[in-house]
RNA sequence: GCCGCUGUGGUGAAAUGGUAGACACGGGGGACUUAAAAUCCCCUGCCCCUUACCGGGCAUGCUGGUUCGAUUCCAGCCGGCGGCACCA
C-alpha cells in the first residue's frame, strides 16, 4: 500500500531545499506586512538543546509559519546569550577558555536547531560574546554614562572565602556557597549601577498597552512595588539633625510610640549617647554577622537595641524612644520607621518583645459608637468614654497586652475610625491620611511621598566572561568613558581562570598596557565586566541591525570626512517598520529580570532618540514548563531529557507535533514519551492516505462540510496557539477520510497546507507529490466557506428537568414548533412527561431542547 | 503571610452556560502471521436493572448559591504548583 516512509530522509531533503532557496532570509527594507516572531534566545550550554528548548521553539515556529502563510513578511531569528557564569566555571574546572567552549557549544546547538527545521533567518544570527556584538553592549553603557544614568556606588557582593569568587544571588541561596557549602560573606565593593528607579512609574504605566499575560504584569508590578504615603520629619531631642521616615500610614501618627532605625543607618553613631554605645555597637556587629537567611527568617523572634535617644512626635508633642532593629531595612524608604505597634504586626511583635507602649488610634468597629467600651475585641480592655489609653496607663496597658498575646491576640491593621488622634478623631482611614499629610505640609514636617521597592540595577560583575565596562580611570582614580572609536573595547585573553578573590581582568598585562598606551601612564581600566542581562536587554534590536548599521558596520565608529559621526544602533526606517516585536515567546522565569531590563533599556533608547517605541514587546506568551519527575530539568539533578534520540527515531515533525499534542502550550507538564506512538501512527497514516489513496474525483458533501469545519477549527486554534486541539481536529478529519476509503486531490492539497505549520517537512513532501507548485510554506493559507461548515441535519438533545432523556435528528431548517413537537413525542421523553404539558419549554437552536415539568 | 495559577477516567487531555470525557496513550478481545513486531476491526468512567435489547442512578477537589440547565458563573473551604516575602 504505502511506500516506504523515511522521515529523516524527507526532512534532510527539505531542509536543504529551503536553505538553497533562501526562502527564510528576509529583506528587512522591503517588508510590507512585517511580523517579527521572536523567541527568547538560549544560553549555549554544554548540555545542548533539551526538550524544554524544543517545547519553546517548535510551537513558536509553527505559529510563525502560520503567520507567513497568512501573508505576512515573517522574520524569525535565532541567537545566543553567550556570556555568563557556566562557561567561566567550566573554564576554572577544565582550563578550556570560555570563548572556545562557547563557540563549540554554539556550533553544536546550531546543528541541532537546523535539524529541527525551524524557519530561522540564520543570516541575522547574533552571539553576545563576539566583539561585533559586545561593542554595542559597551556603546549602550557609554550612552547610559553620557546621560548620567550610569553611576558608581558602594554595594555588597556575596563572596565565598573558600572559592575566592564572587557569587551570584542564585549561587548563594541559603547563605552558603552553591559549590562548596561554605558560609557566604558580604563584601563591600565600589560598583556600577544603572538608574532604573527613575523609570519605575513608566514601567508600571506601560503595562496598560501590552498584550501580556496578566500574571506577568502583576509580578512586575509587585516587583516594582509602588507604595504611596508620606515622608515625616521628626525633631531629635538634643540634636540639630532631624530624622526622616517613610510611612504608608500617616493617619496613625498619633499612635507612633517609638522609632526604629536600621542598624546600618548613618544617624545611629551620631545620636547614641555613650552609655548606650556599647550595647548598640554589639548589636550592629551581631547583625553584620548574620547571613541574609537568618536576617530575613520570619519565624524568628524580633531583636533590637535601644539607642537611648529620643525624638518628638510632631502630632502629640511627646518624646518617644529610638531603637535599632534588623527588621528595618536600610535599603528601603529612608531606612527608618515610625513604629505604630497598635496597627502594624511587626511593630506590635517588637513592642511586645521589648514592652514598648502600644497606643490604639483606629477603632475597627464601624457599626458601633466611637466610644465603645473596649478598643479591640482582641484586647478586651475596659475603657471609659473619652479616656486616653496611653496617658498615665502605659504600664497597665502593656501588661494586658502581654496577657493578650498569650491568648493569641493581634493588632488591628484593617479599616476603621480614628480615635485618640486629636484633629483626626472620627475620620475614616483614607480621609485621615489626607488630612494628616495636609497638616504635615502646613507645619513643614512632612509631605506626600511615593516609594518603590525596585532598586537600581547593579551591572558590575567581578567576572571574566562578560563584556568589559568601557571605563578607564585617570591616575587620580576619576572615571572616564572609553571613546567610541576604541570600541569594541576588547576582552583580554591573557587571563588564567584561577580564582584569586579579585576581578579576573586585573591579571591581564595586555589590558593594563593597552590602557596606558592609549590614555597615558598611570591610567587603569575598569576591571569589572557587565551583567549578562545587559547583553540580552537589546538583542531583539540587533537582529534588525544588519544592513549598514549595527553589527555589520563596525566602521560606523570611524569618522567620515573628518566629521564626527554619531554611532547609530539601528537603521531608523527598519526600526520603525519592525518594532515593537509582534510576538515574544519565552519562559515566565524572566518576568522580573530580562523582561523588566529590556523594557527599561528600550525606554532609555527612546529617550536618547535611537528608537521610536517605548515598549519592545507588544505581545508576550509564556510557554509552559516541562519537568521531569516533577522537577525542573537541570544538569545538577541529572534529569535533562535530550530530544536527539526521539528526533532520530520519529523525525522532527513527529516529535514537535507530539510536544504540541501533549496539552496546552502555556501549561507544560511532566515529561513522558508514552503517547509519542500515537503521533507516529498519525504521521504514517497521513503519508499513506495522501500518497496512495488520492483516488476520488470529488468528495461527498459531508466530507466537504467536515473539511471546512476543520479549516475553521485549525485556523482559530493556531491563531490562539492551541496546537493540541488543532492537531486533534486534523486527526478527526483523517479518521473520516479513512472511513471513506480515499480522498480527492483538491482536499488532499488543502489538508497538506493545514498541516504545513505543524509538520513542515512532511507537508512539503506531500505538496510535491500532489503536484503543487513551489513550496507549501509559500502557499496561501486555506480559507473556509461558512455556508459549507453547516451540517444539513442536527441531532437535538432532549432534557427533562435538566436530565438527558433522549435525542432526535431534525433537518437544519426545522422550526422551533416542529422540534418541540417531535421532542415531546420521543417515547422516553413522553414517559417522563407523564402526559402533562411542560411548565417551560426551551429550544437552543440546533442543539438542545429543555423541558421543565 | 501576601499575590497569581491550578484541581475532570488507569494516563496526557477536550468541552468556558447547553448531550462531560472529543482526540490520543494504555488496557481487554478479535483478524492477519509458524511466531513476534507492524497493521486493521470491536470494547473500554463507576454502579444498578436486564438473557439481550431498552433503561436508570452516580460522577469534573469539598460545601453551598444563581440557573430550565454549571466542569464553566458567584461565595466559603481543602489540596497542588509558581512568584514575592520583616518593603513600614
Amino acid at each position: 500500500m504505502s511506500q516506504e516512509f523515511d522521515p529523516s530522509a524527507i526532512e534532510a531533503k527539505w531542509q536543504q531545499k529551503w536553505e538553497e532557496a533562501k526562502i527564510f532570509e528576509i529583506d528587512l527594507k522591503k517588508a510590507k506586512d512585517p511580523y517579527y516572531a521572536l523567541v527568547m534566545f538560549p544560553y549555549p550550554s554544554g548540555d545542548k538543546l533539551h526538550v524544554g528548548h524544543w517545547y519553546n521553539f517548535a510551537p513558536a515556529d509553527s505559529a510563525a509559519r502560520f503567520m507567513r502563510m497568512k501573508g505576512n513578511d515573517v522574520m524569525t531569528p535565532m541567537g545566543f546569550d553567550a556570556f555568563g557564569l557556566p562557561a567561566e566555571n567550566y573554564a576554572i574546572k577544565s582550563g578550556i577558555h570560555p570563548d572556545i567552549s562557547t563557540r563549540s557549544n554554539v556550533q553544536t546547538m546550531v546543528k541541532q536547531l537546523k535539524r529541527m527545521g525551524c524557519m530561522y533567518d540564520w543570516s541575522k544570527m547574533v552571539n553576545t560574546s563576539t566583539p561585533e556584538y559586545y561593542r554595542w553592549t559597551q556603546w549602550l553603557f557609554l550612552q547610559m554614562y553620557e546621560h548620567k544614568i550610569a553611576y558608581k556606588k558602594e554595594a555588597p557582593v556575596n563572596f565565598c572565602p573558600k572559592c575566592q569568587t564572587v557569587l551570584a544571588n542564585e549561587q548563594a541561596q541559603d547563605g552558603t556557597c552553591e559549590r562548596c557549602g561554605t558560609t557566604v560573606v558580604q563584601k563591600n565593593l565600589n560598583q556600577w549601577f544603572w538608574k532604573i528607579t527613575d523609570y519605575a512609574q513608566r514601567l508600571l504605566d506601560g503595562h496598560k498597552d501590552l498584550d501580556w499575560p496578566e500574571k506577568t504584569k502583576i509580578m512586575q508590578a509587585n516587583w516594582i512595588g509602588k507604595s504611596e504615603g508620606a515622608e515625616i520629619t521628626f525633631d531629635l531631642v538634643g540634636h540639630a539633625e532631624k530624622l526622616t521616615v517613610f510611612t504608608t500610614r500617616p493617619d496613625t501618627l498619633f499612635g507612633a510610640t517609638y522609632m526604629v532605625l536600621a542598624p546600618e543607618h548613618p544617624l545611629v553613631e551620631k545620636i547614641t549617647p555613650k552609655d548606650h554605645w556599647g550595647a548598640v555597637k554589639a548589636y550592629r556587629e551581631l547583625v553584620a554577622k548574620k547571613t541574609e537567611l537568618e536576617r530575613t527568617d520570619l519565624a524568628k523572634v524580633k531583636t533590637g537595641e535601644s539607642t537611648g535617644a529620643f525624638v518628638i512626635n510632631p502630632a502629640t508633642g511627646e518624646q518617644i524612644p529610638i531603637w535599632i532593629a534588623d527588621y528595618v531595612l536600610v535599603t528601603y524608604g529612608t531606612g527608618a520607621i515610625m513604629a505604630v505597634p497598635a496597627h502594624d504586626e511587626r511593630d506590635f511583635d517588637f513592642a511586645c518583645q521589648f514592652e514598648l507602649p502600644i497606643k490604639p488610634v483606629i477603632d475597627p468597629d464601624l457599626s458601633t459608637s466611637l466610644f465603645s467600651h473596649y478598643v479591640y475585641p482582641q484586647y478586651a480592655l475596659a475603657k471609659a468614654p473619652g479616656s486616653n489609653i496611653v496617658g498615665g496607663e502605659n504600664e497597665r496597658w502593656n501588661k494586658e497586652c502581654r496577657e493578650d498575646i498569650l491568648r493569641g491576640g493581634k493588632c488591628w491593621i484593617g479599616p476603621g475610625r480614628l480615635i485618640n488622634s486629636g484633629f483626626l478623631n472620627g475620620m475614616d482611614v483614607d480621609e485621615a491620611k489626607k488630612r494628616m499629610i495636609a497638616w504635615l505640609e502646613d507645619e513643614g514636617k512632612g509631605r506626600a511621598k511615593t516609594t518603590y521597592r525596585l532598586r537600581d540595577w547593579l551591572i558590575s560583575r567581578q567576572r571574566y566572561w562578560g563584556a568589559p565596562i568601557p571605563i578607564v580611570y585617570d591616575p587620580q582614580g576619576k572615571p572616564h568613558p572609553v571613546p567610541e572609536k576604541h570600541l569594541p573595547w576588547l576582552l583580554p585573553t591573557d587571563v588564567a581562570f584561577k580564582p584569586t578573590g579579585k576581578s579576573p581582568l586585573t591579571e591581564s598585562k595586555e589590558f593594563i598596557e593597552r590602557t596606558e598606551k592609549l590614555f597615558g601612564k598611570g591610567w587603569t581600566p575598569e576591571f569589572d565586566t557587565m551583567d549578562t542581562f545587559v547583553c540580552s536587554s537589546f538583542y531583539y534590536l540587533m537582529y534588525l541591525a544588519s544592513e549598514g548599521f549595527g553589527m555589520m558596520a563596525p566602521h560606523f565608529s570611524e569618522t567620515k570626512e573628518g566629521k564626527s559621526e554619531k554611532n547609530h544602533l539601528i537603521d531608523p526606517h527598519i526600526e520603525r517598520t519592525w518594532m515593537p516585536d509582534s510576538m515574544y515567546i519565552g519562559g515566565p522565569e524572566h518576568a522580573c529580570m530580562h523582561l523588566i531590563y529590556a523594557r527599561y533599556v528600550q525606554m532609555t533608547l527612546k529617550d536618547f532618540g535611537f528608537v521610536s517605541h517605548e515598549e519592545p514587546f507588544k505581545k508576550l506568551v509564556h510557554q509552559g514548563l516541562i519537568t521531569n519527575k516533577g522537577a525542573k530539568m537541570s544538569k545538577s539533578k541529572g534529569n535533562v531529557v535530550s530530544p536527539d534520540s526521539f528526533v532520530e527515531r520519529h523525525g522532527s515533525d513527529a516529535f514537535r507535533m507530539y510536544l504540541m499534542f501533549m496539552g496546552p502550550f502555556t501549561e507544560g507538564g511532566d515529561w513522558s514519551d508514552t503517547g509519542i506512538k500515537g503521533i507516529d501512527r498519525f504521521v504514517k497514516r497521513i503519508h499513506a492516505m495522501f500518497t496512495a489513496n488520492v483516488n476520488k474525483k470529488v468528495d461527498q458533501p459531508d466530507v466537504m462540510a467536515a473539511l471546512h469545519r476543520t479549516i475553521k477549527k485549525v485556523t482559530e486554534d493556531i491563531e490562539a496557539l492551541r496546537f493540541n486541539t488543532a492537531i486533534s481536529s486534523l486527526m478527526e478529519f483523517l479518521n473520516l477520510l479513512d472511513g471513506e476509503g480515499g480522498v480527492s486531490k483538491e482536499t488532499a492539497k488543502t489538508f497538506t497546507l493545514l498541516l504545513a505549520p505543524l509538520a513542515p517537512h512532511l507537508a512539503e513532501e506531500l505538496w510535491e507529490s500532489l503536484g503543487g507548485k513551489g513550496f507549501a510554506i509559500e502557499q496561501q493559507w486555506p480559507t473556509f466557506d461558512p455556508a459549507l461548515t453547516k451540517a444539513s441535519t442536527h441531532v437535538i438533545a432532549i432534557q427533562v428537568n435538566g436530565k438527558l432523556r433522549g435525542d432526535i435528528k431534525v433537518p437544519a431548517d426545522a422550526s422551533k414548533e416542529d422540534v418541540l413537537e417531535q421532542a415531546k413525542a420521543h417515547p422516553n421523553v413522553a414517559k417522563f412527561l407523564e402526559g402533562k404539558p411542560p411548565k417551560k419549554e426551551i429550544y437552543v437552536t440546533g442543539k438542545l431542547v429543555s423541558l421543565v415539568i
